[in-house]
Formats: structure tokens, sequence, C-alpha cells
RNA sequence: GCGGAUGUGGCGAAAUUGGUAGACGCACUAGACUUAGGAUCUAGCGCUGCGAGGCAUGGGGGUUCGAGUCCCUCCAUCCGCACCA
């Protein structure tokens, strides 16, 4: 054994990891457990590049100092097999999406299991797998068969709503349901057929069939949910998108408003990330006020957050939308108006928004009354009132709102002011809606904002005017897709009535098709499937569910993946309760992790989950970005000047692939032979080098600038790897990846190797008695490093573990005891040597069954400490003392001082401060 | 516009409770051993000054014996949301 060989080693400890199922976890009451995860990936064409496994690896450190410190650990890891990419490659070349997923995925396990990864591999899930979607589809089937019941705060069966109809109909009923959903009485319920009933449920279950505004992508040929959607484009391919009604199954997401809101607080996730999802959510308080038409019976609800300032609203604005415009429009303004719903309508959602500025809108010609004052206000509709949000309709207050005030000055309408004080002119700069108190308003009058609205409020419910309202901004979440490769929605049609199948049925799997695109007339893919239809022949559902489904509960399925009765096993799920610590970027703030967020509330709800959220800490890591590499041609030539003198030419930037740049210094051969045009390449060089310019971007393929995890592995090791992106800084922190400062690691790791071995091969560790530094030295790192785990501060831990190594290396170190207490606490970030050298000591058993040392103080504990002595806070000298000499005695001795006198020139100090085992202070 | 974060050497970064700022690593410089070095070891490495020292954590101000850390203010960069009534 002479050389650090990572190869042979990482091979020998990889096998017999496997062979031993050393990672297998099993539900072991006799132990406390812990359930790291990571976020499974989507098995993508391009493999995994070295930014993919920084969170797996720190992960696989808390996985294996939890395992060392005696919990039963699952640390699982899978795969969210449906998706987009596996499908548009499926329509451009026939191939099964099945067929290159399962490629995909075995690649992904290869690169994955290069890095010594403690995954139980037994646990894996596909959520493309029937065995797997099949309780993805028994959730839909729940959901369908449940309503929430805001009086019991929870998700109830379906049944138990529907006694209460028989019973009382549905005016005592306080449910998540319809915006519209009429009040019916028991006579109405038992007059109505089974078709109509299963209609009205329709506006209760929590998912549900509705006509929908959607997202719709006509490029990808289906609907997007809303965080799908960027700008107007679509997130993946970012084709255009555009707004179209259709029937969709929706998730009634926006009955756990509240509860994901609150939950909120009970969870340890990233402050930004709680934002996120606080402000998707977004709930304001206010009120829905009604306005009366002037000459009509009909009625215009708004809502608003500042029924303080009814005195001052001078106009309605409603939606282009809004269902009552074609009903209030006076004939004489109708042709206007319908002009102008169109050119709104036309307009996309990108326009829209890039647009904020054009102020526009039209007068219908009819007038509502002020319910506070019994006065006249035109009715206008403007594209800046979205449809989506509220009711739809604004009472403008240009006095206190600016997009009201830039409305009003636009088309010349009134301006009531209803506040006074400091910051209440709306054309200053210094304006705040919230400042002043209220005046022309009556019975508000003199009252600060916050005491008027509440009054306010007080004086619509009283009068019937409205009431107090709660309004969320999150919709509910569309959950059709006109795609092939999702779960089938287990839904069957009978009279155009949606029923769900029968649990027995599950999975209802996904049907061959000849083509992978829409059919001729317009359906989803599965409508080109051979007979899809349910035994007695009703046609089944042919949308299928959206990326998120899978992904929403798959973290408990990890529970109990070969459960063939259950979705998890009850005895399972209750020993594993929840995720303590979940690891995945923050891009999934208000998809997956909201989404899941719903779902196991939903399944707490129905006592099938013991705790309401799914994951108690959550870390986002941040991305490893590329650096890629730059040459400058000069412009209409094949000659390359290095990055120095290109100030001198006209040039144009190329990427250069990083695999052929070291340093920014240009491989010059390989560059000529990187592509059939530069073989007669020239160049100017600076100093007889081509130094090429950097910059960091997105790791991608068409940059160049991609490093796989494997060349690094070959090269340095899966133990250097896992150092490296650990070392490279915090793990939340974005950053570049640079393969220079790998060099380092290495090092350390063949500096460690040599504290067993000398120059011939020979190990040369001892049994002799550690010295008091040695013990110092290992104790340090004991403690520093358990500590850093604790806070998940990964990177400083690679310090330690060099500066123990070079400590011990000074001192000539090779006492056995203290090597391999070091190799245990090494081995959760380089696994693979420490086993190996572990092994080398002489013990029989795997690392992975030893126990953490514990730090011992004895050991940290100096005689003496070097106080720095400073006067008026400027460091002036240092002095030794002895670790028990007292405050009073340091005092003294430093005022002795010769040194010291000097400083203070004669002079006495006022205070004196003497800061155990930090510092002396003197203060003149 | 709203919300959130971040700012420390040539570079990645440490500094956990306010207590010797820059640990550790990269790059760089010099030297040793070498036929050689992309191996290893030793030393140096914020700026400034011959030196004692002085100045330095985005800028300015404050609290404190003492501030990278706490408070105020301004600037820059990044991220999220964005006509949300």
């Amino acid at each position: 054994m002479a050389d650090y060989n990572h190869k042979d080693i990482e091979r020998f400890w990889q096998n017999y990891w496997k062979e031993n199922n050393t990672f297998k976890t099993t539900t072991d009451q006799s132990k406390p457990k812990y359930y790291v995860l990571d976020m499974f990936p989507y098995p993508s064409g391009a493999g995994l590049h070295v930014g993919h496994p920084l969170g797996y690896i720190a992960s696989d450190i808390v996985s294996r100092f939890k395992r060392l410190k005696g919990f039963n650990v699952l640390h699982p890891m899978g795969f969210d097999s449906f998706g987009l990419p596996a499908e548009q490659y499926a329509v451009q070349t026939g191939q099964h999406p099945a067929i290159t997923t399962e490629k995909n995925i075995s690649r992904y396990k290869e690169q994955l299991d290069n890095i010594g990864f403690t995954f139980d591999w037994s646990r894996e899930v596909r959520t493309s797998e029937p065995n797997y979607y099949k309780w993805t589809q028994w959730i839909f089937i729940q959901l369908f068969h449940s309503w929430y019941n805001k009086a019991t705060d929870k998700a109830e069966p379906i049944q138990s709503l529907i006694e209460k109809f028989e019973k009382e109909g549905n005016s005592k009923v306080n449910a998540a349901c319809d915006e519209e959903t009429p009040v019916i009485s028991v006579e109405d319920w038992k007059q109505m057929n089974e078709k109509e009933k299963l209609e009205f449920l329709l506006r209760y279950r929590l998912t549900y069939l509705a006509d929908t505004m959607v997202n719709w992508c006509p490029a990808l040929g289906t609907v997007l949910a809303n965080e799908e959607v960027k700008d107007g484009f679509s997130e993946r391919g970012g084709f255009p998108v555009v707004r179209k009604k259709m029937s969709q199954w929706s998730m009634r997401i926006s009955a756990y408003a509240e509860r994901l809101l609150q939950g909120l607080e009970t969870i340890d996730w990233p402050e930004p990330m709680k934002d996120m999802q606080r402000n998707w959510i977004g709930k304001s308080m206010g009120a829905e006020l009604l306005f009366k038409v002037e000459g009509k019976s009909t009625e215009i609800k708004v809502f608003t957050t500042r029924v303080d300032t009814t005195f001052g609203v001078t106009y309605l604005a409603l939606a282009p939308e809004h269902e009552l415009v074609s009903e209030l429009t006076t004939p004489e303004y109708a042709e206007k108006v319908k002009e102008y719903i169109e050119i709104a309508g036309n307009r996309s959602e990108r326009d829209r928004m890039s647009d904020v500025k054009t102020i526009s809108g039209q007068f219908t010609g009819a007038y509502a009354i002020n319910p506070f004052k019994d006065e006249k206000i035109p009715i206008w509709i403007a594209d800046y009132v979205l449809a989506g949000y509220g009711t739809g309709a604004v009472m403008a207050v240009p006095s206190s709102d600016t997009r009201d005030y830039a409305f009003a000055k636009h088309f010349n309408l009134p301006i009531i002011q209803v506040q006074e004080g400091e910051g209440t002119d709306i054309s200053q700069e210094n304006f705040d809606p919230k400042k002043g108190t209220m005046i022309n308003s009556d019975f508000l009058n003199g009252l600060p904002v916050k005491e008027a609205i509440q009054k306010a409020i007080a004086f619509v419910e009283e009068k019937g005017l409205g009431k107090g309202k709660i309004n969320y901004r999150m919709r509910d979440a569309i959950f059709s897709r006109q795609r092939y490769w999702g779960e089938p929605i287990p839904v069957y049609y009978k009279d155009g009535i949606a029923y769900s199948l029968d649990e027995k049925e599950l999975p209802l799997v996904l049907p061959e098709i000849d083509e992978y695109k829409p059919t001729e007339t317009g359906e989803p893919p599965l409508g080109r499937a051979k007979n899809f239809k349910t035994k007695e022949g009703y046609p089944l559902e042919l949308n299928t569910m959206p990326g998120w489904a899978g992904s929403s509960w798959y973290f408990l399925r990890y529970m109990d993946p070969k459960n063939e009765d259950r979705f998890v096993g009850k005895e399972k799920e209750k020993y594993w309760n929840q995720v303590d610590l979940y690891i995945g970027g923050a891009e999934h703030a208000t998809g997956h992790l909201l989404y899941s967020r719903f779902w196991n509330k939903f399944l707490f709800d129905l006592g099938l989950v013991t705790s309401d959220e799914p994951f108690k800490k959550l870390i986002n890591q941040g991305m490893i970005q590329g650096r890629s590499n730059f040459v400058y041609r000069i412009n209409g030539t094949n000659k390359y000047v290095s990055y120095g003198l290109k100030g001198n030419y006209e040039t144009t930037a190329f990427h250069v692939d990083v695999n052929i740049v070291q340093n920014d210094v240009l491989d010059l051969e390989a560059f000529k032979k990187w592509r059939p045009d530069l073989a007669d390449a020239e160049f100017v060089l600076e100093d007889g080098k081509y130094n090429c310019g950097h910059e960091v971007e997105k790791m991608s393929k068409s940059k160049y600038n991609v490093v796989n995890p494997d060349d690094i592995v070959d090269q340095y090791g899966a133990d250097t790897l896992r150092l490296y992106e650990m070392f490279l800084g915090p793990l939340e922190q974005f950053k570049p990846w640079n393969t220079q400062g790998i060099e380092g690691v290495y090092k350390f790791l063949r500096k460690l190797w040599r504290l067993f071995f000398d120059e011939k091969g020979g190990l040369k560790v001892t049994d002799q008695a550690p010295t008091p530094e040695e013990f110092k030295a290992l104790h340090q790192t004991i403690k520093k490093v358990e500590e850093d785990i604790n806070r998940y501060s990964f990177n400083t831990s690679v310090s330690t573990f060099m500066i123990c190594v070079n400590t011990l290396s000074e001192l000539k170190s090779n006492k056995k005891a203290i090597l391999q207490d070091l190799l245990i606490v090494l081995s959760p970030y380089a696994p693979h040597i420490s086993e190996e050298l572990w092994k080398v000591l002489g013990n029989k058993e795997s690392i992975t069954y030893a126990q953490y040392p514990k730090w011992e103080e004895k050991y940290l504990i100096e005689d003496s400490f070097e106080y720095p002595i400073s006067i008026n806070g400027k460091l002036r000298t240092k002095m030794t003392f002895s670790l028990d000499t007292t405050p009073q005695e340091i005092e003294k001795s430093v005022l002795a001082s010769e040194q010291v006198q000097k400083w203070l020139e004669g002079k006495t100090p006022k205070k004196i401060i003497v800061v155990p085992k930090k510092i002396v202070n003197l203060v003149i």
C-alpha cells in the first residue's frame, strides 16, 4: 500500500456497502428515528453535472453523522419520472417516454453511486411506476370524495355534507365552495335528480371539474399552472401562453389558504421561503361592499381593504371580463364598450404587464350609488382591474390609491380628499396611504386610518351594505394536463357526469398509443388509445395529472415503498412521522412545497398521517454555477487574440470548452482539434500564452462550461469531490464551480494518508499513548465538526479537518487512539478513505457502526492564555497568564508591568476590563 | 413599486454570544530536495511605512472601553412578487 489510490479504494467500498446492504433501513423502535430527504430529481437526458449532487452531499453528511450518533436514519432517493422533456422527445422520435426515462434513471443511479451516497435503494420510488401512481390516483379519489368544513376547519368525507343537505339544506353549511353556489333547502336537494345532485356536489369537492380560465399554451398543447408561466411564456420551452376558458379539474387548495399560512409559524424554514409562500397566498383583510346600480336591481360587489375611504369613492371600475358589464352598459356606449373589451382581451398577458403605465378604460354610461352618502358615481371598465382577484370590481378612491389617482387624472374624474395630515397628499413624493386622519367622511372624521377601518366595517355590517372579508390571492390549482406522460386521472363519465373509479380498479394504467400527440379533433393524446374505457364501457378521462401530483406525497411512500394495500402502512408512517430535514432548491417555493403541504394537511385531516406539516426543517442549497471561458476571434479572420490584447482589435467572443483551458490559459493544440474549422486557427499571444476571458453563468451544454462529476471522481476521487463541494462555501449560497481549488482538498487527503504510511508504504501507526497536544488537536476537531453539522455549516468543517491533519503532521503524530477517532469524525465527509484506513487499523466492522466520539473539555483546556492588552480599545501588547490567575491578579500584574506603564504615561486608568480568555482593556 | 437577501485581500471564504479581522484553501513570490516536477517540504503574502506605527470588513454617521457583528442613513449587486384594490 504505497500511495493513496482513490480508484481502488472507492470501488472496493462501494461494492462492500452494496453487498452488505449497509444502508438498508428498517423500522427499529429501539432507536430514535431521523428522516433526511433530498428533493428527488427529474431524470433528464443530460445526466448530472457537478452542481446537482451539492445538496445530496450535505444530506449524506447529516445521514452518516446521525447514524454515528445512534439514530435510525431514513435517507432515500427516487425519481420524479413523469414530465415534459421525455414526452417532447417522444413526440419527436416516437420513442416511448418510459424507455427514455428508464435509460436516464440508470445513468443517474450510476453517477450517484460513484459519489458514495448512503441511499437505501431498496426504497427507491418512481412516480411513473403504476405501483406508485396507483396511490397518487387513490389520493385523488380521496380528495374527490371530500369537502372542507370551515366550522371544524378540516376536510371531511362528502357523505357528511350530503347528510347535512338532507337534513337542513346548505344555508347553515360553512364550507369552502364555489363563490356562486346558490342557497338550497332540504326540499330543493330532495327534488334534484342524481345528475343534478352530483353537479351540485362538485361545487364542494376538494377536487372538482369546472369551467375555468386557464393558461393555455398552444405550442405545448396543454394548460399550465400559474407558476409554470413566467411573464406570459411557458417556463419550459418559452412558448407563448394565452388565457382561455376550459373545463378542467382543479384542486381546492384555497380551502387550506389560512392553514397553509398559519402552519408556516410552526416549521423551521428559511424566512425568504416562508415569505414567498405568504406572498403567494396573499392574505388581505378588508370588506366586501355592495354598490347599487342606478335604475337597476343589480348590485356590484367590490372588495376593498380600505372601507374607511368609501366617502372618497368617485367611480367604480370593473374588469373587462366582469360578468355584469354587458348588462350595465347603456345603449349609447354599447359600441365603445364592445370595442374596448375586444382590445383589452386581445392584449396578451405579457403586453398587459409590460405596459403598466398606459392608462386605458371606458365609461359604460351607467351609474352606481355610493352606499355611504347616496351619491351618483360613474361605472367604468378598465384593464387595470383584474378579473381574477377579489370580485373583479374596484371602488376607486383617487385620493388614496395611486392607480385610481392616475386613472382619475387621465379621464378627468373628480378627486375627493378623505385624509389629512403629513403624507396624505397623493401628488407628493412622501405619500403614504396609511397616514393621517379622516376628513370629509361624516362619522369617520378625525379618526386615524386603523380605527376608521374598524368603525367603517362595523357600519357596513350593521347597515347590511356588505361584510368584513378576508381575501386570498391564491387561486385553486388547475389539475388537468393535456399530455400523455403523466398519471391518468381515475375518472369516467356517465351521462356527461364525472364519477371516480372504484379504488379496486386502481391503478388505472397509462394506455399505449401510436403517437404522443393530440388527436386530430384536438383531444389530449389519451384520446388515441384504443378502448380506453371502463369495464362497463364508460369513457375515461383523457387528461392526465400535472407534474406536481406525484411529488406531492412521495416523501410518505419512502416510509413503506412496497406496501400494496395502503399508500403507506400505519405503523411505519407513525414511526417515521415527518421529514426531519429536507434539502432542495428554492425554486420550488410556490409549487411543490406548497402542494405537498396541502396534500399532507388533507391526509392529516382524514387521519391518514400523523403530522400536519410534512417538512420540519428545510434548507435551500444554492446552485453551483458554471465558469465559462471565452476566446476572441478577430472579426473576418480565423485569428484569435489573447484576452489582454483584445482591445487592439475588433473581436467577437466565443465560448470555449472549459476542459481545454487551465487557469484561464488555452491549450492551443487541443483548441485546434476541438472543431474542424479551428484546425488552421492562428493566435495573438500574451507572454507566449493565450489567456481566455471568463464569466460566471448557469452550467449548460451550450456554454461549454459543464463539469461532469464522473470526470472529477475519476481524477481525484469521490471523497475529494464531496469535500470540495462542501469546502466551496456556505451550502445556501450560489457559487461558481472552479476546478482549480480542488487540489487543496486532494492534498489534504494525501496528507491524511501519509499519517498512516511511510514512504515505503509501511504502516507507521503505533499504540503509544497520545500526548496532550494530540488530544487537543483531535478534540477540538470533534467539537468543532459536531457544532458545524448541527448548524449546517459544512464548509468550515473541511477547514477544521485540514487544520487537524496539519497539526498532527507537524507533531509527527501516528497514535492509533487519535487517528481512529479522527476517521470516525471525518467519515461523513470522506467515507471511502475513512473506511479504508479504519480497516487498515485492524477494525473488523464497517465504520458506519462505530460511535461518534465525544469531545472532552479536559483535552481542550489550556493551562495559560495570552491576553491582548489594549488601552482605550487599541491593542498595545500581549501578556500570558495561567488560567487560574484571578482577574484581580491579572489587573495588578498588568498595571505593574513596565510596558503598560510606558503606554499609560503616568496616568491612572479609570476603568480596567478583564474578560476571561478574551482581553484586558484599560480605559484612561 | 413592494418584499427579501448580500456587500470582508488578487480569488473562494472564516470570525457561533460585540472582544487579537482575514482562520483554511486557491493563486502568487522566494528558497530547499531533485535529471526533472503539474510531487513534497520551508518561509512570505490586506494596504501603507526603513521602522515604531498608521489605515483597513460598500460609503457616511451613532451607541460602546471595544463594532465585520448592534442602531440610523445612503449606495451597489442579486433574488422573489408585481396594475393584488
